[in-house]
DNA sequence: GATTGCCAACTGCTATAGCAGTTGTCCATG
DNA sequence: CATGGACAACTGCTATAGCAGTTGGCAATC
């Protein structure tokens, strides 16, 4: 086995050249549905697509199917797939989901995180504060990011990091806008993952989980996503 | 389009005839993993599993992509598939994740289920009040499950739906066992439930998330999947 | 004109073949 | 004996071809 060295100089482009076809088909039209280039009820057709893509119908199979899992599409046997439509109230569904998952994540990161994990997410959290008092909102979401993919890693559970990821595909295209709309919420997210970063320290499964499970929630009343009626 | 009637005759075989090769290769492999015929690090090849199912390649690697999603298999690019180990502390963690969801799915179950489905629901709550009173477990468990199922559906999301699905097969093993164990605990899942139909045609969705969440790890707790300690 | 049957052009699904990495073994070499 | 390298036998991945249902329109019939 080569050495953590080696590992670090040799590790492959991490952008997405060394992608599987299928995996590449996925996000190209995960990524073109939720931009609404492709609008609900549009059909698709394998052949077609593939065609399109310039690959097989092989890879793009497999990209629908997981589309179909992710609830993006709907296929029809011997019929036929097309776009499935999600409107607001669609979105605050997913929404909620994501906000029980990230729970359970957080609860498992309470157990299972690791100091090297907690001094990462602490580095993220350094950053959210620098970006926070710049106002600097994109620089922000993307530290948000960060931080949300640590705790997901942290879990580690591949059940839940593969839903996770599926979910946050949902919300792409207003997260900016979530923490542009009301710039006063910004202090009270840095808040609220600060104290996430204590319940993960104090070893706290279900404090951790209800305060993750809180901000999700008041990160997407704040986006418009949720009533604000909902507790 | 055909009439109701007609659609009754005419509705096809609802046993497991109808599957695609590579849903049956799905529900076959996840039950032989979970029934423990396939141990953890087995080494799974494609094309050898199509020889052993007498199927083709294509049907097996799809199969796969979602045994990997739901965390069963785990696959090296170019280098190979093995069915990942899942102890009891992996079975903890799909069943608090599951809970999370199944409170999810009641959530939106209490907002949107019809008179119909509440009527259905009801059906399935009676036969579980019967077999409790006979301390029939087995026929209690079925109902059990078609009341769930039902809650699934009336939640009307795919996404959830799926991953249910998914979730539900990690305890299969153990779910008669949970009820068996504690003959005491027959009495108080049948009142979770009626709890539970009742938030339902409250309409208020975070009693019944609260509820379902509850009902589902208090029955995890019973099965000996979590510890007694955790709240 | 409304209706029924049929046929062609789809659709998703499966089988087969071959590509491109990975891995382990065996032999030549130090 | 230890070590390195090449080769063969894998692996997952992709491409192509063909099967089997579904669908929509067109023509023949009532």
């Amino acid at each position: 086995m080569a050495s953590a060295a080696t590992d670090l100089i040799f590790r492959p482009t991490e952008g997405q050249d060394a992608l599987s076809l299928a995996e590449g088909a996925y996000r190209r039209l995960r990524d073109a549905i939720v931009r609404g280039e492709l609008a609900a009820g549009t059909k698709i057709s394998e052949r077609g697509l593939a065609l399109t893509l310039g690959i097989s119908a092989q890879p793009v199979r497999e990209a629908l199917r997981r589309l179909e899992a992710d609830g993006m599409v709907l296929t029809q046997p011997r019929s036929g797939t097309i776009v499935a439509e999600f409107g607001p109230d669609r979105l605050a569904e997913m929404g909620r989901i994501r906000a029980a998952l990230e729970g359970s994540a957080a609860a498992l990161a309470a157990e299972r995180a690791d100091d090297a994990a907690l001094a990462l997410m602490d580095a993220q959290l350094a950053v959210m504060r620098e970006a926070t008092a710049a106002a600097d909102t994109v620089r922000l979401a993307a530290a948000n990011e960060r931080f949300h993919a640590l705790v997901h890693a942290a879990a580690g559970n591949a059940f839940l990091l593969r839903s996770l990821t599926s979910l946050r595909a949902y919300d792409h295209f207003n997260r900016v806008r979530a923490l542009e709309s009301t710039p006063k919420e910004l202090p009270k997210a840095l808040a609220e993952h600060e104290g996430l970063l204590k319940a993960f320290r104090k070893r706290d499964p279900e404090l951790a989980e209800e305060r993750m499970r809180a901000h999700v929630l008041r990160s997407l009343r704040a986006g418009g996503v949720l009533k604000n009626g909902k507790k």
